[in-house]
DNA sequence: TCGTCATATCGCCATATAACGAAATATAGA
DNA sequence: TCTATATTTCGTTATATGGCGATATGACGA
């Protein structure tokens, strides 16, 4: 009950949604998603902890950088289904589409060259 | 979007999953999940109407009572698909098998019975 | 070891949410 | 029309949440 609750409030936030569907298929660094999402690095920082915690977002630590990513196999059957769920409802949407072309772009940027740019501002 | 994350909050929440839970086979009226949830009226009609604005939960006028019970074909596709991943979940936990056993205790007493006593209370 | 860099945590503020009791609304029956 | 009753709405209060900037943490490279 208490990681069902946890799963929902986790997705039951715009932001988080969004996160959650650029993770679904490769991985991100935190600056990437603030690029993204447009927010404060310190709150995107919370969003992807709140991810995390939930269970539905897993991390893989590289020197520097954590990479996050939908979480898989070994995370909760609750988890698992109720991120499934938002992803297939999300897909259907026109901001969707919008955030898979934006993350295109991202993409091509330099993480490093994209971190610095951040932190000058 | 928006409809999805209505219908992401609407279930982010303990006791309306109850709700939801309650109304998934049968109707019952605002006093039934009062006596469920053991919360005020006024805070039970709450929840009631948020599931509802979400579309999560239909309602069905008969003279002075109301009588809800969770959305079916008509209702989004969406919010379908949350209350039915919801409710799966929580159907492995025990919290929900305690609710059916409370459940059956409440459709034993009489509704007029059942609105006179709270409103003594 | 010192500075830099990616990310996390903290403290604060504004707003949202959940709870209650009291009052309002709507309807059935006298 | 008056009353009883089932539910909603309103006003208030306590707590939760989302946002930010500032600072802490932890890791690499010089």
């Amino acid at each position: 009950m208490r990681e069902l609750i946890a799963a929902l409030k986790a997705v039951a936030d715009e932001n988080r949604v969004r996160v959650l569907w650029a993770l679904r298929r490769r991985e991100l660094c935190v600056c990437q998603i603030v690029e993204l999402l447009g927010l404060a690095q310190s709150t995107v920082s919370k969003h992807v902890s709140i991810l995390h915690t939930a269970r539905l977002v897993e991390s893989r630590k590289e020197g520097r950088w954590i990479h996050y990513r939908a979480a898989e196999a070994d995370a909760p059957a609750v988890a698992r289904s109720v991120a499934k769920v938002v992803c297939k409802a999300y897909a259907r949407s026109p901001e969707a589409a919008k955030d898979d072309k934006l993350l295109e772009r991202i993409l091509k940027i330099d993480r490093d060259e994209l971190c610095r740019r951040q932190s000058r501002e």
